[in-house]
Parts: C-alpha cells; sequence; structure tokens
DNA sequence: CTATTATTTGACCGACCGGTCAACTAATTG
DNA sequence: CAATTAGTTGACCGGTCGGTCAAATAATAG
C-alpha cells in the first residue's frame, strides 16, 4: 500500500559515492539530496539522520566490495596464498580506475570512516569495526588454510590476519596521499609475503597456478 | 615595534591538539578561537585562512614528532633494527597515553589529516605527503644500515621503507578504530621484522643489547 | 468509491560555517 | 612627546549545516 519508491537505494548509493571521493562532513545533506534526485523531507521519512545513512552505506559497501573484490579474489579454486596476492591486484585496478575517472585515489570507504569518525561517533566506529572484524576473518581463514598446507610457518592466524588487513589498511593510505596508485602494486605481493614469514619463493606455486 | 603576542603559536597548539583529536572539518574557527584563548580578528590577522593554520600545524607536529618520537628511538647508539622496534614501542606508549587522558585512540596526526582533506585539498595533500616521505626518508637510512651489517638481507632499502611507513599508518588506524592501544603492541615488533624479511632472529642482539 | 498507507514536497528553523572589517589598544622608535 | 607599527576587538556578512513539519499526492486494499 501506498506509492513504492527507490530513493532510499538512491540516497544509500549516493552517500557512498559522496563520502567516498571526498568526507564525511564535506558531504551535505542538501548535496546528498540533489545527487540522488530525492527531496530533503524523503530523506528524513527514510533515515533518522545523516549518521544512519552513512550505516546503510557501510552496509552497502560490505555487499558491493564482497561482490567486487572479496569473492572474485578470495574463490577457492586458487591456492591461498594467490587468493591474497589477487586481492591486492583487484585493489590496485580499483584504484587506477577511480584515479582514471576522478583523477583521485580515494582510498578504503572503510578506512576513511575510520579515521574521520572514530574519536567522534561511536555508532560509527563500531559499524567500521565490525567490516574490519569480517575482513579480518576472512584473511585468517585464508592464511590458516596456507599454514596447513605448510605454504607458511605454523603461527598464529588470527594476529597474521590482522597485521595483513593492517597492512592493506596502511597502503592504501599512502597511495591516497600521494594520489598514486601505482604505490599499491609496488608494495603488493612482495612484502605482504614477507609479512606473512612467506619469504621468497615457499608456497609459490605449489599448485601449478602461474 | 607594536606589541608582541604569542597568539600565533596558541592557535597553532590549539589547532594541533583539538583537530588531532577529532577532525579537521568538526574544528570550527570559532572553537579554535576559543581553545587558543584569542578573538577572531587575531586568527585572520596571523593566518589567511582556516587552510595556512593546518599547515602551520603540520609543522609544528614535524617537530613534535621528531622530539618525542623519532629522535629518542632512531638515536645511533641502538642498532637499526631495534630502533624501528623502539619506534613502535613509542607509538604504543603514545596510544596507550592519549587513551587514558582522553578515552580515544586519535591515530596518527598526519594520516588522520591526510585521508580526510586528500581528495579535497591539494596544498595540504602535499603538505602531508612532504611528512611522510621525510619519514620514509629516516626509515630507508635505518634500514639500509642493517642491510649494510647483514642484520637484514639485501633489498631495496627505499621501498621497504615504503612498505614499513605503510604497515605503521595501517596498525594506527586499526588501533584508533577498535579504540585499543595494545593493537600496536600486538602488532608491533614481530610483523616488522618479518615484513623486512629480517625473520625469526636474524639480526636480533647482533649487538648484545637485549 | 472510500479509506488507508507510503511517499513526496518545499518552506522553514536556529545554529554555525569561514571569512571580513573598521575602530581601537599597546608597544616601540626617534 | 608624536608617529609608527603590531596586535586586538567584536560586530557583521552571506551561506550552509542538520533537521522539522504540515500539507499534498499516489498507490493499494476493501
Amino acid at each position: 500500500m501506498g506509492q513504492v519508491s527507490d530513493a532510499k537505494d538512491k540516497l544509500v548509493q549516493s552517500a557512498l559515492d559522496l563520502m567516498y571521493s571526498r568526507s564525511y562532513a564535506s558531504v551535505g545533506v542538501q548535496e546528498l539530496c540533489e545527487h540522488a534526485g530525492v527531496q530533503k523531507g524523503s530523506f528524513y521519512h527514510f533515515f533518522p539522520s545523516k549518521r544512519d545513512l552513512t550505516i546503510a552505506a557501510l552496509e552497502r559497501q560490505r555487499e558491493l566490495g564482497r561482490c567486487t573484490i572479496l569473492e572474485p579474489a578470495f574463490c577457492p579454486d586458487r591456492p591461498p596464498l594467490q587468493r591474497i596476492e589477487a586481492w591486492f591486484d583487484r585493489l590496485y585496478d580499483h584504484a587506477a580506475t577511480m584515479k582514471r575517472k576522478t583523477g583521485c585515489v580515494p582510498g578504503c570507504v572503510v578506512g576513511n570512516l575510520a579515521i574521520e569518525l572514530s574519536t567522534q561517533d561511536e555508532v560509527i566506529r563500531h559499524k567500521v569495526a565490525a567490516l574490519l572484524k569480517d575482513l579480518t576473518g576472512l584473511i585468517e581463514q585464508t592464511v590458516a588454510e596456507a599454514i596447513k598446507r605448510k605454504d607458511l610457518p605454523s603461527q598464529n592466524p588470527k594476529v597474521l590476519a590482522e597485521a595483513i588487513v593492517a597492512y592493506m589498511e596502511g597502503v592504501t593510505l599512502l597511495a591516497k596521499t600521494h594520489n598514486d596508485p601505482a604505490l599499491i602494486k609496488r608494495l603488493g605481493h612482495k612484502y605482504v609475503t614477507q609479512l606473512m614469514g612467506g619469504a621468497e619463493v615457499r608456497g609459490r606455486g605449489s599448485r601449478p597456478t602461474r
């Protein structure tokens, strides 16, 4: 009953687009509405506040990231260490595409909001932390598998996964700061491998995938 | 001639304090002035814009970071790899202190502004990039020394230094997101060492400092 | 057709934003 | 002393901020 609408979705997508390429604070409700082609009243019909829209946008980012980056890279018919390589490859491709399209390397949506809002908004901080925990879980499974296959020396997969996520966020931050996607390529594969203690050759092509 | 004033310094320090514990956008010129005990007109007597104050604050942060973190940690009578360990130790101490004092882990001033403003303000982006380049240079010298001493396998010190700075920013980001200084301790020493290819023992106590 | 419900509209709110300015005060110089 | 200069004051500017609301509209259910 009543009319139906895609305004909610459009608002969520606009929030993701605009906040990703700039920042939370620099995107006003006004601009959000214009970008989504929606009136201000409709905004507050669907979301009690700008913060709530942001939470929804983060939720959407979780799905989007899973479909476009994580699932393709962490596809189980690749050996585990190559999944992580493929992940960094995709991050590089994404950064390069964004730079080509917008002139800027926008970094990581999650990391961006984490840094901008963690000290100011506990609700958003928790949401962001949850997304990162999820990601860490995925990495943990992957390295655990690599350890089981003896592609990696025996070690605590949970802490290692945290380290890898940290490294990925740091590399992304540097790429954004220098506005240079090449940095991701340069700091990708090799150093993640070293970070894992996987050193020079170990685990490379233990299945003939390269 | 004319009266003298410490308003400029007070404004710079206030900017550093406030923007560090929250964000650039969330700190208004008004609040900045109140915190510094200065009138708005005085603000614009010393700085043409909020952005210029921010640049000055970043410059101050360079000196502050050098004195309180970098110089103590990278003191040359420690072997090079231990300097990097000492660096992460100091970062942990700092985060823990901030958490105790303010309830929040504020992350890294430079990384925070990098993420918040890199896509929006080229001037600030360049300043931030310069500070990170400086830091990378210091790390590069350090790892180059370690390589020369054979504490580290032969490799490109420039790229390795970038990787270490990235890792440090990433760890700091995670600590801020989870509001947990312990994360820095957990992800510190061990994984930096691995990142460098310094693996388990190599280079540890090659001078009897432990 | 009527009642109900979901959505849309756009004017409006007080607060705050970054920035300007002319008048004023205090210290120094000759 | 007067002149010069550096710093201070606080009112003021147009614009934007996040958020509210009452009335209008469109789709469905009975």
